[in-house]
DNA sequence: TCCATTTCTGACCATATGGTCAGGACGATG
DNA sequence: CATCGTCCTGACCATATGGTCAGAAATGGA
């Protein structure tokens, strides 16, 4: 089904331009969503005619589907790094500092995932029932060993997880809100990390 | 500039029929974006034929205003009834839970909310930076007493109102990740409204 | 019942859009 | 420099889409 995995760009010119096409399509997807971005915008922004688009990618789906795929593995990449033998208050929060520098530093990004899963995820539906939910499900068994141990608080794992995900994905997803209320003076992301800090912090502290 | 607000729906069938197309406007702009939708799909679920739904709208670009500004008053009802002279906590608490059911009981609403802002607000960037703000501002200063006044923690009051937009409207805006996430035997919404007492809770008690 | 107004429709239009194709330009390799 | 495979383009196509229009059908009041 999937022809690519082993015949990856080999001369200059496919690595360039693949890339640059990737980097287009990211910056119109996640803009304008799958629906709403047109290829004629994608190859504008890319510096390629729109033929040319199609030279290396058969189809807007198999463009948008490579950007989806190959950024999976990267976004999840914090999640997965939460480690069943840390501190696991240090473990929590460094996974809620990660995930909001990846909000600051990739906002197309969060941007993307926010308009697929919006719309009713219909290209990664599977995704989130098959291997998001199995990892989330495996990483809400560890929080909730912590609980059961008595070193955070006794929240629901799962809810803890959307929490983190909803909190930082906000300040990427929803920046041109944020910078509308905050004004153009203010630093949202620096501010945030402070905030989060503390919310997170009275959030796992264990009662007493 | 704006036609309307003089000339509202007067006969039976006039009220009945926009009715019916704001109620499948919603539907299918909350499920694809400005974009994304058609009006054929709009007609189709509105049970009209597309030249009709121009009788009635003059554009799509009027439909979708329409509609974000009917719903604007209500999104934002519940800010508004923060009160300065109630109880911080009880205000604060009532004012998330208030945002939590519409969530769960305008979850088409709040996606079409999603959508605009997530695609750069094109349709809304004054109402965000004036309006908005102008309210945020007002209520975060309300807070800003409060916390003076030692009722509640020294948070900061902005990042406050925006945490309770983004754990309350996840709920409704990535619904199908948190079920698919959560399986389908569990009531996301029933589980956050603990989750989100406890957690903001914790946040609001002051410091000993 | 008759007429004016409102409501509705099929046919149509201009443009946008995803995608194709024949062939030309280009670049590397001998 | 000849040649072969890579890279690229203008022209084109079928379909989708927002919107228009002349006139038919329904509605409502006198």
């Amino acid at each position: 089904m999937d022809d690519n995995g082993e015949n990856r760009p080999k001369t200059r010119i496919q690595r360039r331009n693949t890339q640059a096409i990737l980097e287009a399509a990211l910056e119109v997807f996640s803009s304008y969503g799958f629906r709403g971005a047109t290829l004629d915008q994608i190859a504008k922004a890319a510096g390629l005619s729109k033929p040319n688009l199609l030279y290396y990618f058969p189809s807007k789906e198999a463009i948008h589907a490579e950007l989806l795929g190959g950024l999976l593995d990267v976004w999840l990449a914090p999640l997965r790094a939460l480690n069943p033998d840390g501190e696991p208050r240090t473990e929590i929060m460094t996974y809620m500092r990660r995930k909001l520098e990846m909000s600051r530093a990739m906002p197309r990004e969060s941007r993307l995932f926010a308009n697929e899963v919006l719309q009713g995820a219909p290209r990664v539906a599977e995704v989130l029932s098959g291997g998001l939910k199995t990892l989330v499900d495996d990483k809400a068994a560890v929080i909730r060993t912590w609980i059961e141990a008595g070193r955070i608080a006794r929240i629901d794992p799962h809810h803890l997880i959307f929490s983190i995900w909803a909190l930082t994905q906000h300040y990427a997803d929803f920046e041109v809100q944020v910078r509308a209320v905050l004004g153009t003076e203010r630093d949202a992301f620096a501010e945030a990390e402070g905030f989060l800090d503390r919310l997170f912090d009275r959030l796992l502290t264990p009662d007493p």
